[in-house]
DNA sequence: AGCACGCCGACT
DNA sequence: GTCGGCGTGCTC
């Protein structure tokens, strides 16, 4: 009887696939496992064993398995089962959730070598001038990549020339699996322990009185020491002495000191004080005691507390109950960008007891924590993440916190697996038997509602902390502006006085201006026509800086031009605002202002976003001109005014959320305003002065909002009375996009009807020359999810058998946000 | 997804 | 005649 194992190998594939194992292997493997497995002609993959047994294919022969590459299960049950939910949920391959979930280190990928066979005589051999070419190059080099072939050869067919190669017996072809991650070690030095008595010390300095240099480092190494007892980093030596590397290096070969490693985490923080007494106020202490209580019948609750009410404090009493029984956190926040003020904050309470997990760590940094996880390390008792980080190997997971619940980030869109964090991370707390809370001040209506019809528990705390009065807000009509001519560019006189007011104060100011995507598009006067970019269905915009005209979809990029491309025209006019313009603006109308920038533009990079923060924080930029970033969660403290530059462009977006994203993205904006003794200002300039959501933002009313808006999804059919799913068709031939668009809304719509949307060009219906079409499905409450999801699986299904379609992609989005 | 195989137009 | 283009099928 064989042994066979079922692996999940990291592609798009719906199927797993069935191996060959030994006696000898059987008694090691267990689920969770990785193997190298060979995979079609020439690849090795790494794959994840998802079970044991001893059926044997019946229509194939199931080729063994290449190496076992770990001696546990690096991937626990409840993973498995997760990533299981996911991929049924979500509605992607398996193999698309692996490849998301694990640390890229993980997975491991074959290259081929090619090697000179030493047996063969290439001499003799009849070789043509490529194959000699590959032959030479082999002499001086031991193995040549396929890649390094194409280079040398100039073309892009090498294979085979490659096998003719193999067939005279000249070369022969290898694969290497490479492990990527490789342990940081950090070079240490000591004294020679025949040194240490007193008097061979003595003698040992005297020896050294020739080498000022390298008596005064063994002198630096005595004080060090002295301080603490801690190994001495090499690195801290030659600082502390003040002498170059190559001193030490000439007494590490004197052997006066020895030099050894250690193996050391790349993530390490500084952390300054532990043990701070968390106390909280007197709504704080009850907000806590309603959430434990909740928590006996229900496993999600739902905080929903006022901007600068405190929530954090009571995650955090929260979270030290919890590690107090010895189970893991996991605290998920939904950008990057707020983690350096988060983590200083937890560990000053929890000190080395916390660890941060998200896509801008490298490879390497994300695989410690990875372990630290999974082998339920003291150190990763509390993660710190981002979405992605609810795919970590919990053991004992007892609380998932979801802060900033109604950010939209929480959800992935692409690629594969499109799932939302949040939502997700309920299904993850089930399998532990963990509660999870969601916190926010304007949360989102699905989470909301659920909070009000018994799915979750709802905890509010509506006192600010400290006594700190809600901000003003002021609403500014631009219409009526305009008409009085009271406007400075896009700055209304109410702003501009209440900026110049602040500034005096010797406080700051946030202006906010929706996102980038505004930024200004150059127009020609005479005939209208601007800039488009030649591969996606969009203008291009206008970039100061660079000079140049830009898309924001593919990159495209050229000069800004002098002259209207159509009629030659030199009269040319730049239309809409971005971040960019009203900081050249307020530049001339406020020369003496310290201005700062924060968007897409000027946060690329790892420290792009904490450059500028740190900037603002230290008071080395008065005024801060931003996009959506400026919303999440900063905590500013000397931020007097807010202004928002134009509200109109947020409500009139054209998506079903407009109205809810708006409320809460003015309101979280206003509550970066007066966090401490002096109250807040917040200023709105906007066309609708008397819009029921700008009214709503002014009054702070998030329950007048809730109950409006949530009486018109149930109008429209909406979430979070209907679900949706979203399906976009995409292709590089027009009429085929069309054509598959098509037929997929058709036989959809034979079994779903009228909640068939579409199908429909989205706003921008070509990107690097593809066309797009969306169809948008929807889902009654009565309906069952998992029999439409069948449906659907079946309509692809066949879909993908249509031949002429081959190119076309389709890809689903579940809950689309 | 990759990657090989196979068929077609465009060049040395 | 070969090179490289792309459409098609398959991967245990």
């Amino acid at each position: 009887m064989g042994f066979y194992i079922n692996v999940l190998l990291p592609l798009p594939l719906e199927m797993q696939f069935t191996y060959k194992i030994s006696q000898a292997e059987l008694e090691v493997l267990t689920p969770g496992m990785r193997v190298a497995v060979p995979f079609g002609k020439s690849k090795v993959y790494t794959g994840i064993v998802v079970s044991i047994h001893n059926n044997a294919p019946q229509k194939y022969e199931a080729k063994e398995i290449e190496q076992i590459l770990d001696d546990s299960a690096i991937i626990t049950k409840n993973q498995l089962k997760f990533w299981n939910w996911i991929s049924s949920y979500y509605m992607c391959a398996e193999g698309e959730v692996l490849k998301a979930a694990l640390p890229g280190g993980f997975l491991l990928e074959s290259e081929t070598l090619i090697q000179l066979l030493p047996s063969g005589n290439g001499e003799d051999a009849q070789l043509d001038d490529q194959e000699y070419l590959i032959y030479e190059a082999l002499q001086r080099q031991s193995s040549l990549k396929i890649q390094e072939i194409m280079q040398l050869l100039d073309k892009k067919t090498v294979l085979p020339v490659i096998n003719r190669l193999v067939s005279k017996g000249v070369v022969v072809v290898n694969q290497e699996i490479f492990e990527q991650y490789k342990p940081k070690l950090i070079r240490y030095v000591k004294l020679n322990e025949k040194h240490l008595p007193e008097n061979e010390m003595h003698l040992l300095l005297d020896e050294l009185s020739k080498a000022p240099k390298q008596k005064a480092v063994i002198l630096t190494l005595f004080q060090l020491q002295a301080r603490s007892k801690k190994p001495l980093e090499l690195k801290e030596l030659s600082k502390a002495s003040g002498t170059s590397t190559a001193v030490i290096k000439s007494l590490i070969d004197k052997k006066i000191l020895i030099e050894f490693h250690l193996q050391k985490d790349r993530i390490e923080f500084d952390i300054e004080e532990v043990d701070q007494q968390m106390v909280l106020n007197e709504w704080q202490q009850s907000a806590f005691t309603e959430i434990t209580e909740a928590y006996k019948d229900t496993d999600v609750c739902l905080l929903h507390g006022i901007t600068s009410s405190g929530k954090t404090e009571i995650y955090i009493k929260l979270i030290e109950q919890v590690i107090k029984e010895g189970k893991q956190v996991l605290y998920l926040l939904p950008e990057i960008a707020l983690t350096a003020q988060l983590v200083s904050r937890l560990q000053s309470f929890f000190g080395e007891q916390v660890l941060v997990y998200h896509s801008k760590y490298s490879v390497n940094e994300r695989m410690e924590v990875y372990n630290h996880v999974l082998n339920n390390n003291e150190k990763a008792k509390i993660i710190l993440g981002a979405r992605s980080a609810i795919f970590l190997p919990f053991q004992d997971l007892g609380l998932i916190v979801v802060d900033e619940e109604h950010e939209t980030t929480f959800k992935q869109f692409d690629p594969a697996p499109r799932y939302n964090a949040r939502d997700a991370s309920v299904v993850l707390a089930k399998l532990h038997d963990a509660k999870v809370l969601m916190g926010s001040a304007t949360p989102s209506l699905e989470s909301y509602y659920n909070a009000t019809h018994n799915k979750y528990a709802l905890v509010s705390l509506d006192r600010r902390f400290g006594n700190v009065l809600p901000p003003e807000i002021e609403i500014v009509d631009l219409k009526e502006k305009y008409k009085k001519k009271r406007m400075t560019g896009h700055f209304s006189d109410r702003l501009l006085e209440e900026i110049k007011f602040t500034l005096e104060e010797g406080e700051q100011v946030i202006l906010f201006q929706n996102r980038r995507g505004y930024s200004p598009i150059l127009e020609c006067l005479t005939c209208g026509h601007s800039p488009q970019c030649p591969n996606c269905d969009v203008s291009l915009t206008y970039h100061n800086h660079s000079n140049q005209l830009r898309c924001h979809y593919c990159g495209y990029h050229m000069a800004m031009q002098k002259q209207c491309m159509a009629c030659e025209s030199v009269e040319l006019t730049t239309k809409g605002f971005g971040t960019e313009q009203i900081e050249t603006e307020l530049r001339s109308l406020l020369p003496e202002a310290r201005i700062g920038r924060m968007d897409l533009d000027t946060t690329r990079g790892k420290h792009g976003h904490q450059k500028i923060i740190s900037a603002f924080e230290q008071e080395s930029i008065d005024v801060l001109v931003g996009t959506q970033m400026l919303s999440k969660g900063l905590d500013f403290r000397k931020v007097r005014l807010v202004g928002i530059m134009n509200a109109d462009n947020l409500l009139n977006f054209p998506d079903f959320r407009a109205h809810e994203r708006s409320f809460q993205l003015m309101l979280q904006v206003a509550g970066r305003s007066g966090r401490t003794k002096n109250r807040g200002k917040v200023i709105v300039q906007t066309y609708n002065p008397h819009h029921q959501i700008v009214k709503q933002v002014s009054e702070n009313n998030y329950l007048e909002m809730y109950k409006e808006q949530l009486e018109e999804r149930y109008q429209y059919q909406y979430p979070p009375y209907y679900k949706l799913i979203k399906f976009t068709i995409r292709s590089k031939d027009y009429s085929k996009t069309n054509d598959a668009a098509d037929w997929i809304a058709k036989s959809l719509a034979n079994v779903f009807r009228e909640h068939v949307l579409g199908p429909e060009f989205p706003p921008v219906a070509r990107i690097r020359n593809e066309y797009y079409k969306n169809i948008l499905l929807k889902i009654p409450p009565n309906q069952s999810l998992g029999k439409t999801k069948k449906y659907i699986q079946k309509i692809l299904t066949s879909f993908k058998a249509i031949g002429i379609w081959r190119s076309v992609r389709v890809i689903t989005n579940v809950d689309p946000s």
